[in-house]
DNA sequence: GGCATTCTGTGCGTTGGCGTACATACGACG
DNA sequence: CGTCGTATGTACGCCAACGCACAGAATGCC
């Protein structure tokens, strides 16, 4: 089990050198683990003033770029990342074949939840699938705050559940349902945890994250494209009907969401913004 | 959504009458929280034999019967279960479809994680897919117990890693490989949890599991069984050969079995057992 | 401006599983 | 001992997705 080091391009996902940063909408540059306002990761801002700030000076802002692996499995955690405009993707690996993925994190979230529960390696892969900004600390140091940290605790244990729902939903999503419905589902999630309405992914990678081929993800999303959902080309996606997905996509999506939203609403009230469904 | 009372065969899910316990291969009679040494749930072997003692005042020992249904998804959780010979089924449930299997939980853990994590309801079902001793203690004095016990903290938090690997990993085998694969594996797991060579198991209740129709299974079952790998009649399912089925499974089994063979003995050593694997 | 690379579109034949329907076997119960 | 309900076997048409292969089309680079 040769597992390669950390932000290098995996051998079953033949990554291409990062999608040139082309057009990358960027809406905030790197800096700004600032003082709360500024939290965009609702796991932080749902944190009380005080634990944040004790936190913050641990968390350091970094920019992860789209293909990026922050985790192998069996590999050794070394940072936990909160994201604030950038999307990680879960993905487990099966034998010879691609990818699946089983989470998506975003903003509401946290990746590294097995520090949290007592292991110091992942299971699977973490794949920066929307670059952008996190803020991210070291394994020891997190372990250090976390033990001491009531609220934190809290915090992430619950949404580890939440993200036990995710991964348990996904499962039977990716077995029922046919692909045009979970690409649609897949859309709405990265657009719920990303501002633009456009971002950039080519069909060969959806078909990673949606466990198909290339060809199927084209397929589904010239039949989205022309019902006037979604327009693209060549890796831009526009979310143009964000309600026309909504009914295009399965239940699944809103069983997660709400499962999300219902999370967030439990917590200390963090800004959230990603209700806005329509 | 008006859940069901539990303990009631769930709607989607026509569940024969608890299949009439015919030769139902009983071991162990009911009676056992007793002192240790006998103790069966890996997760309560693996506690220092004081925080044990505390917390076996306030476990009961029941008997599940195949069918009974312990959560319903959104509904609160009233127990905990530890495991023993029972073997419990965590089933995410698709819209109209029928069910999915994406955990199994015999004596190696718990039924009850989002409690864990703060949570008081779970977002599965929770079926008595074999019926068994389960070691239980209501909801609220579990918590009580466990927010006292750091070493139960540890081992819990270990197992819900444990968990969150399996489900992640039965995702992917769930979308990659044919059914007669993830039969042989289910069956696999099954035996694992069991210590008979032969349980009860219909056609149309696997199909639950794997989320095919029952045809599949038949066909999937007639090949393993020309194959000799298992036998069967009318719901009596044998397994014969035990290499045999390993190789019939898909790599997904033995993924699994090895993050659980490594938790445990990461685990303070509990007793455990299902490791005669060939 | 030309070339190479990357991304997307299209077209095969193949197949695993679906939905449905009906036929047979076994067992329990009256 | 016949009848009913449950469990399994078999068959047929259908379709989503597969694997593979190749043809445009857009972009980046020299």
């Amino acid at each position: 089990m040769n597992y390669i080091a950390p932000d290098i391009a995996p051998e079953g996902l033949a990554l291409p050198p990062a999608l040139p940063a082309r057009a990358q909408p960027k809406r905030a540059s790197a800096r700004h683990a600032a003082p709360a306002g500024e939290i965009e990761n609702s796991l932080l801002a749902a944190l009380p003033r005080k634990e944040y700030l004790r936190l913050v000076a641990g968390l350091e802002s970094v920019n992860l770029t789209f293909g990026e692996v922050l985790y192998e499995p069996g590999q050794t955690i070394r940072h936990v990342y909160f994201p604030d405009q950038s999307l990680i993707s879960l993905l487990t690996l099966a034998d010879g074949h691609l990818a699946l993925e089983v989470g998506l994190i975003g903003r509401e979230g946290m990746v590294g939840i097995p520090l949290v529960l007592g292991h110091t390696t992942s299971s699977v892969r973490a794949l920066v699938q929307g670059s952008g900004t996190a803020s991210r600390m070291g394994a020891a140091e997190f372990l250090r705050e976390f033990r001491q940290s009531a609220s934190m605790k809290k915090e992430l244990y619950r949404y580890t559940h939440t993200l036990m729902a995710q991964i348990s939903q996904t499962a039977a999503c990716n077995r029922f349902h046919v692909v045009e419905e979970r690409l649609a589902r897949w859309l709405l999630m990265t657009h719920d945890r990303v501002k633009s309405d456009c971002f950039r992914m080519t069909h060969e990678f959806l078909g990673h994250m949606l466990g198909v081929r290339r060809v199927g993800v084209t397929t589904a999303a010239q039949s989205l494209q022309q019902r006037k959902l979604i327009g693209y080309s060549r890796g831009d996606i526009t979310i143009l009907d964000r309600g026309g997905l909504e009914a295009a996509a399965c239940a699944c999506y809103a069983v997660v969401k709400n499962m999300h939203d219902a999370a967030q609403g439990g917590h200390a009230m963090g800004k959230r913004r990603d209700s806005e469904t329509a």
